[in-house]
DNA sequence: TTCTAATGTAATGTT
DNA sequence: AACATTACATTAGT
């Protein structure tokens, strides 16, 4: 006898879901588990709700409530998007919104918040892992110190036995407490995404996405964060073969990119378990290893800031060394495992100079992790499909670019790889390398708005150092052919074909946080 | 190769604390709903289900899902006290809660999330089954009717077809829609528990149980609803010897209760299949059979609100009648088959006046149900051993009673129970006879702040018919001695001893929805 | 399987 | 808007 419960107003909101499940509401479960789901058509009752008319609190807001309408991931995407824009959109934009995605204002509002408030709680969450200052994970720095540079904050933390005031530079942090000991410099790459190969990782929030380097460990960092765990990818400078902007329009509002070309595979970490905030070295899990196959990273973000932290990055020593340094290293750590990258603020970094200069002494001390060297190994590419994805071009198109591309390569003579047509050797050409800017811009609307002030971390501005050509400084520009490294299949130490990542398919670029399909939850993982 | 995903960090905070919820906050999900937990005493190992990160799109939440706990039976005793208190705690309440039970926070409010829910679910559950509107079964208008009245609004069904408005009165509701024809008026006697002898059932919510009559159908109704499974027990008001009210305390936080003598056992009804919302007679489905053995019903709750509705009822002229009526059904009706009062709406109802009188014309054409006579009457006790209890003084102390007692008796002549130490007789006195309170008190907070706007049933206030004594009036009153009667051993028609029942001991008051015992569901029940 | 603890997120309500 | 909470929908553990 089945009623008919669903009786929406025909004028039925699209919203549909075309597969909507068919109530088979069985006679037994509970509230939890429910049955029936016939997706709502926009049924917009008005339905009253006396109840509340007569409360004793006058005639308040009758309305029932709202019927649960769940964002169907196309609507997501678009929302995700123009969350990475603004998190905090205004109501003309909320509604222009609103309209493209077919949802009711209130309801992109309310997504707005609650997707605000995701972020904070992630950023919380992080932070409250931190029994005191040195055990704050990298990851969580990483954040921090990003989201210090895009605030133009600095950051304070006050966490027992280790508070005060984390100075900040334009687009780097000083952590490890005063300047006087320990303190490790780490710059950050402002990105809005990460592009390996056909993959591609949308950052939506600071937290979600990092690309950072440490001119004293040498060392290039994409941090990842999803829900609970933590990634990482990471290499030494040394794996860096070239560097280039390639960037097609100086436009702020596109995206520009520093691509990056590696000799070696990077390594890779995770943390899942929040407690310790420490990571533990894993195979590839981009999938299709496309990390591993594409030698080819590209940071995408404003063309303009990145060519200037491009230009402070390859004006280090410590990068222009990067591959004598690398022999330096090597030949000291012997054993691949004696030293590991994720450990916090690592003793090592003592080897390099402590002041502020941006170009620090180069200690190149990280040996190689993981059981063997297979996946910290480029192998040629065969069998595996060469593909083409807008991130990696293959050519730069110089006449459209109204910018300028650099181009910095360095054939890594050990690498089982073979550098395949590339001729594009530049040896880094030091730029000005002084505080250009050494004043920060404090500006507490930028950003995405998230106060921090609430967490114990706070900010505050206090110009340590600072390094970045003006924006309309120039670089000697040539673009590689970028052509991509594949190799067919080769066996990574701890993932198989079927771990996938944090990457999204190219084409549907802002959906990353969006859960997982289910038919992709069961692969065979830990052996 | 198993990678070492467990990594505690040595200083494992065995979070011992056996009492405190130690707060360990895990990670999980987004910021609304705080997780985290962490429970203490257990090896709270974080798992990462690395099966997550395998996505294909995006991540894979490494759901460090929080490790399932169980609730203890200890705990779930408490937490269902609790919760029969109040549905909703606060956040310092629940706190205390936590405490209590040694659960955190975060599971304390979970539970109760998941328990809102399940009522919830029961009574959509209830509410579905209805192909119309008046296949509404009973049960759900008396659900439907207490939520009314106890929010002070009357109901809208706008399901298909018949759609419009419930009036309600105070706490009574008109079914069958318009009033001009078909219309049943319920009363509701406003109970928190249900005692029959050793045994109580403890309204948890509306739904879990629920007491009301019918004035034109002549009949006293519990509903009792567990899990899928409808009960009711119901009975003419001919079976109803003597009724009193028993209040120790005339303060509310003190329970009163009505009590109900009997000259035969009730029906009883269960509808284990939702999907017809009817009912089928059964046996006594109290544990111990003790709805047939004592016959001492008491209706437990705020002493003054049940003193208005006691009055009410023993006021109507179905109920005053009773005996004289009971022999003209019994004539009219001479196949005891012929009706049954789980029809919904039944026609016969026409015989009594249709007006807003809240005391209509009576008809009493109630057969009897039931394969046999046999467990329609009260046996002599016998070998049972006679319990006492609160519910059942042995005498009515009405030196310490605060406020007043009615007793209203009357003799069944052909019982087939011998009538035993009563002379308890007191004609029903019809107190003042009309509305004292026309005007409806409204009271948004009351009841558990279930919702039932969203289901087809909607509130509104059309107060129809109201009838009920000041909370000053007074009874003559006295008290019987309570004795119940108990029958040893006598078989049911369909049951057996082994059927257990949602009722539960005295001594653990308010475990009322704890799921039955598994071999009490299995009983032979539908013959 | 069922039941239900836990998760994820849309919607509410309050300030 | 931030924030705390609830309802609701789903997942997943036992």
């Amino acid at each position: 006898m089945a009623i008919e419960m669903e009786h929406h107003s025909p004028l039925a909101n699209v919203n549909q879901a075309p597969a909507s499940a068919s109530e088979g509401d069985a006679a037994s479960p509970p509230p939890f588990t429910r049955r029936s789901s016939a997706r709502p058509s926009s049924g917009n009752h008005s339905q009253p709700n006396l109840k509340r008319l007569l409360g004793r609190r006058v005639f308040a807001q009758p309305q029932k409530r709202q019927k649960r309408r769940r964002v169907t991931p196309d609507q997501l995407t678009i929302l995700e998007e123009e969350f990475c824009k603004n998190a905090k959109p205004t109501a003309a934009n909320r509604e222009r919104i609103a309209d493209e995605v077919n949802m009711t204002k209130q309801s992109v509002q309310i997504w707005f918040q609650n997707r605000r408030a995701k972020v904070k709680w992630w950023a919380k969450k992080n932070l409250e892992t931190c029994a005191d200052f040195n055990s704050i994970p990298e990851y969580v720095k990483a954040y921090m110190a990003l989201e210090a540079t895009e605030t133009g904050n600095g950051l304070v933390c006050d966490y027992p036995g280790r508070a005060g005031l984390i100075p900040v530079s334009h687009n780097s942090v000083l952590f490890g407490g005063n300047q006087a000991e320990g303190t490790v410099l780490t710059h950050h790459l402002t990105c809005r995404s990460l592009r390996i190969g056909k993959w591609i990782r949308v950052r939506q929030h600071s937290i979600d996405l990092s690309v950072s380097y440490s001119p004293q460990e040498c060392t290039m960092t994409y941090y990842i964060n999803n829900e609970q765990a933590r990634y990482k990818v990471e290499y030494p400078f040394w794996h860096i073969k070239n560097i280039w902007l390639e960037n097609r329009d100086s436009d702020p509002n596109t995206m520009g990119g520093i691509v990056i070309e590696l000799n070696r595979a990077p390594f890779f970490f995770t943390d899942l378990s929040s407690e310790t905030g420490s990571f533990y070295e894993v195979g590839d899990f981009t999938e299709d290893l496309q990390a591993t196959q594409c030698n080819l990273h590209r940071i995408e973000g404003n063309p303009t800031v990145l060519a200037n932290q491009l230009a402070e990055l390859v004006s280090l020593d410590s990068f222009i060394n990067r591959h004598i340094l690398q022999h330096y290293a090597t030949a000291v750590a012997g054993d691949p495992h004696t030293l590991s990258l994720s450990a916090p603020v690592s003793a090592i970094t003592q080897l390099g100079s402590q002041h502020n200069d941006p170009q620090p002494r180069v200690n190149m001390l990280q040996g190689h992790w993981g059981v063997g060297q297979t996946h910290s190994s480029w192998h040629q590419p065969h069998g595996h499909r060469r593909q083409r994805s807008r991130s990696v071009p293959d050519t730069v198109d110089l006449t459209t670019s109204r910018n300028q591309s650099t181009l910095l390569s360095y054939d890594q003579p050990q690498g089982e790889m073979k550098p395949h047509h590339n001729e594009n050797k530049y040896a880094p050409v030091p730029q000005q390398s002084n505080d250009l800017r050494r004043n920060l811009r404090i500006d507490t609307d930028a950003g995405f708005g998230l106060d921090m002030s609430q967490y114990p971390v706070l900010a505050t501005a206090t110009p340590l150092s600072d390094f970045s050509f003006s924006p309309t400084g120039t670089y000697q520009s040539q673009g590689p052919e970028g052509e991509p490294l594949s190799a067919a299949s080769f066996g990574t130490p701890y993932c198989n074909g079927a771990f996938g990542f944090p990457m999204v398919d190219t084409e549907s670029s802002c959906a990353a946080i969006s859960p997982i399909p289910p038919n992709a939850s069961s692969g065979p993982f830990v052996a």
